[in-house]
DNA sequence: GTGGTCACG
DNA sequence: ACGTACGTGACCACT
């Protein structure tokens, strides 16, 4: 018989934190379940075990715990999320025939032991899946560990053990009770290292031994190491007791009584279906149940449900609605529109009756408007009086959420949810569903950030999405045609150099020929391989010539995949690219662009900026742009208060030669361009949440000048240190990051317990303030420009942003009235302590109207 | 589907 | 000892 057993705490810990903070359906969390269930499935289909079991710790202190006084003092508790997670993961393994075990007074990793040694009595194998390193001391000829780390699964039998460790498992504990183990608070003996013990440990193999020889004086190793472990004996006699997993776990000694049982379907079923999880249903090959309660917070108000009326539409119906004061709530997706207005719910097929609708003076709700807007653009009608889209509503409340359905709405936010009416679930749904949304973005302080900023800026987008932008397509060909050629010429000399034809696209081949075949040095490997990104291989282009075609070869192929195939690919027949703007998608407040992505179009080399002269206006048209000149470090000047900085910024000075003379301490006209170089690299790293090492790359220079660096600049501009700190501990008492405007960055990651990840929440909190301001602004500003434009009644529009630059196409006449609008709306969108500024130009191609 | 790479602000 | 700046999207290779 095959035992899969199953450290459920460990998995569930890898799962939580390995399968990213996923929105979760119903607030109540699941991402950890998943992410538990994908690793079980898939172990337990290759291994197929006859029995299985998991093992859970208990939260209430052991009495080894009690021994060593509390022993586990700083380990921090699990998160809620998590929490929330372990009793739902337990009750889904139960309904799957697996055993739990769970016992008062022992550990998981006791009671893995306990089943390992129960397997090896009676002769049956033992599997042992776990995250946690600690039981790999229970390998043994019948005990293979699984040991589950970030991303692989390591497979640990005795061979591969003391391959990897050069020891035998028990003697783990060995290692353990001399180095210690932060994770666990076992202290092990002070000032003994990994390298130390694992020397020690396989000279003289265990701590009893070890110390036996010590007392005779046998023991060879530097006086310091020997003085240490005089003074640890007793540590590391306690450590041995601490990281010693024990076999008596009080649990059923019967191998045959951990067999699987039989999967109970519908209590399987009934379960993941109130916890909206869908795919693993069908994983299990089950069906989602009918009639559950969707899991939901607990202690939040429920609105009541509400009997609805489905009729059918005919004539007249209108003519109660398009005149009320009350709100319908309505849906249009797929050419049906779907209403609900007074307890009635109608469905409306017909594309004159939608176009009346939305023309109508009647208050509306909607999930999904840019589409209708759109729609309305193309039928020459206005979607007029919308009060609130709940996708909208949905993404200010958390804008970290994967993607906001009405129905993962309803559950998060306490809304009910009526499945029962299929397709009109999502519409009768609606009503409540925003009401809940206003009532809580009221509530968060973002009501005027919902009405002035991200539900005017609808509209504008649908329309920048409508108008698009022309492309010269010929141009773009051409361009296209002198790439391919280029690229065919390189791949020949590469092939040459490298004495046979390869994939120069495929990374792993690539490091096969420069690492291996023509020996250069690898600096730095992947989880997959050696890594050749550019920075490495800028770094091997005097080495070898075939380095320097290899960058040319990707810029080249890069442009022509991505911005000539790719591009193409996107126009339409009116010539024109339609890109999509996202305004739901980014954690910080910014748009997105995708279908094609017009926020990334090449601009740093010449040859790439060659691109943007095949982005062009229409006949007797031109193209303006404006671009906030610094926009991220007039915010942060501003939001910091500090008037060193400030003052930079109101007398004109140049920001970086001004944050140069600052750091080096000379006067402006001293500062050369390599000092202003490393200034704006320092600029740009406070702005990321800097850190001494990733500048000290950026710039070159050394960790510690890279360090001094930073000293010298929060020294200089002590309110944006005061600043930064004050933002990551707001952030970290309120769980959110959050800008002038009152827009929150929700930042889980302040709360690990991992410090990598802990640290990225930090730098996260810091960037999100100005990042985010800085995106509020700008949509203020497109909805400024795009009202006084059509209030103006100019032949002009905007067409693009890319998140500090907005561009109009107008036709000539007007061009120079709408240049005027441009800056003017663009330099009062904010008020600021500095000064914002956007200067306007003016050229037929995008590469002329830029700089 | 994931990872590596690279385009932008 | 480890990992290492914020935010995106598209393409390719490979599993």
């Amino acid at each position: 018989m095959k035992l899969l057993a199953i450290d459920g705490n460990s998995i569930m810990n890898r799962a939580f934190y390995g399968i990213k903070m996923l929105s979760n359906k119903n607030g109540v969390f699941t991402n950890a379940i998943t992410g538990f269930m994908n690793i079980y499935l898939k172990i337990a289909g290759e291994e197929k075990p006859d029995a299985v079991a998991c093992a859970f710790d208990l939260r209430a202190p052991t009495f080894r715990h009690k021994a060593v006084e509390s022993y586990k003092a700083n380990r921090h508790g699990m998160p809620d999320e998590l929490a929330q997670q372990m009793p739902l993961i337990k009750e889904l393994l139960k309904g799957m025939g697996v055993h739990v075990l769970e016992t008062e007074g022992y550990e998981a990793d006791d009671i893995l032991g306990t089943l390992s040694k129960i397997c090896a009595d009676s002769g049956n194998e033992c599997l042992i899946l776990t995250g946690d390193r600690d039981s790999l001391q229970l390998v043994n000829e019948k005990v293979t560990v699984l040991l589950h780390g970030t991303k692989e699964l390591k497979v640990y039998t005795p061979e591969k053990f003391s391959e990897d460790y050069g020891l035998k498992p028990l003697q783990l504990i060995d290692l353990k009770a001399l180095m210690g183990d932060s994770s666990d608070n076992i202290s092990g003996v002070k000032g003994i290292g990994e390298k130390t013990a694992l020397t020690l440990i396989k000279d003289y193999h265990s701590v009893e031994e070890l110390y036996d020889k010590l007392e005779k004086g046998e023991v060879t190793a530097t006086k310091s190491v020997i003085a240490k472990l005089e003074a640890g004996k007793a540590d590391a006699e306690q450590s041995k007791w601490l990281a010693t997993i024990v076999y008596d776990a009080p649990i059923d000694m019967n191998a045959d009584s951990y067999k699987k049982g039989e999967m109970d379907g519908e209590k399987v079923s009934a379960l993941l279906t109130r916890l909206e999880m869908y795919k693993l249903i069908e994983k299990l090959g089950l069906k989602p149940s009918a009639n559950v309660n969707i899991e939901t917070v607990p202690e939040q108000e429920r609105p009541v449900e509400i009997e609805y009326e489905i009729i059918e539409y005919t004539d007249g119906i209108f003519s109660g609605i398009l005149n009320t004061d009350s709100i319908v709530s309505f849906i249009y997706t797929d050419s049906i529109l779907r209403l609900v207005y007074n307890n009635k719910i109608i469905t409306i097929d017909n594309k004159e009756r939608a176009i009346e609708f939305f023309s109508s003076e009647c208050k509306k709700y909607s999930f999904q408007a840019k589409p209708v807007y759109r729609f309305c653009f193309e039928n020459g009608c206005e979607l007029k009086n919308l009060v609130a889209d709940a996708d909208i509503a949905g993404y200010l409340l958390n804008a970290s959420s994967a993607e906001y359905t009405i129905e993962k709405m309803c559950a998060e936010y306490g809304s009910p949810y009526y499945s029962s009416l299929d397709e009109n679930a999502d519409i009768a749904s609606l009503p409540q569903l925003c009401g809940m949304l206003l009532k809580q973005v009221e509530a968060a302080g973002m009501l005027d950030l919902f009405n002035e900023i991200e539900q005017p800026l609808t509209e504008v987008l649908a329309s920048m999405e409508h108008y698009g932008v022309r492309v010269d397509t010929n141009g773009v060909k051409d361009f296209g045609f002198t790439l391919s050629a280029d690229i065919k010429g390189l791949e020949q000399q590469i092939y040459f150099m490298a004495g046979h034809e390869f994939n120069i696209s495929s990374p792993k081949q690539l490091g096969v020929i420069l690492f291996e075949e023509m020996g250069l040095p690898a600096k730095k490997k992947t989880k997959t391989g050696y890594s050749t990104n550019a920075e490495v291989l800028e770094e091997l282009r005097d080495k070898h010539e075939i380095v320097e075609l290899i960058l040319q070869y990707r810029q080249l192929t890069k442009l022509n995949s991505t911005y000539v195939e790719g591009l193409l690919k996107e126009v339409g027949d009116d010539g024109r690219v339609h890109s999509v703007f996202k305004q739901t998608e980014t954690r910080t407040g910014r748009i997105s662009s995708t279908e094609p992505n017009m926020q990334n179009i090449p601009v740093r080399t010449e040859l790439g900026r060659n691109m943007r002269k095949f982005f062009t206006a229409a006949d007797g048209y031109t193209l303006l742009d404006a671009d906030y000149s610094q926009i991220e470090l007039r915010i942060l000047a501003h939001m910091s208060g500090d008037k060193n900085m400030q003052s930079s910024f109101i007398n004109g000075m140049d920001i970086h030669t001004a944050t140069a003379a600052q750091v080096f301490d000379m006067p402006p006209e001293m500062v050369n361009s390599e000092m202003r170089r490393a200034a704006k690299a320092v600029n740009f790293g406070i702005v990321y949440g800097i850190g001494a090492f990733s500048l000290s790359k950026d710039i070159d220079v050394s960790v510690a000048e890279a360090d001094r660096y930073i000293k010298n600049y929060f020294a200089k501009y002590p309110n944006i240190k005061s600043f930064m700190d004050k933002t990551v501990d707001e952030a970290s008492e309120n769980g959110y990051a959050v800008t002038m405007y009152g827009r929150r960055r929700y930042i889980p990651e302040l709360k690990n317990s991992n410090k990598n990840v802990q640290a990225f929440g930090k730098r996260a909190a810091m960037n999100a303030p100005v990042q985010g301001t800085a995106a509020d602004i700008i949509k203020i500003a497109m909805v400024r420009v795009y009202n006084r434009l059509k209030a103006e009644e100019l032949d002009a529009r905007l067409i693009l942003q890319v998140h500090d630059e907005l561009i109009i196409e107008v036709s000539e006449k007007d061009a120079e009235k709408a240049a005027a609008v441009l800056g003017e709306e663009m330099n009062s969108a904010a008020r600021l302590d500095v000064p914002l500024t956007a200067e306007v130009e003016k050229g037929f191609t995008w590469y002329d109207a830029k700089g």
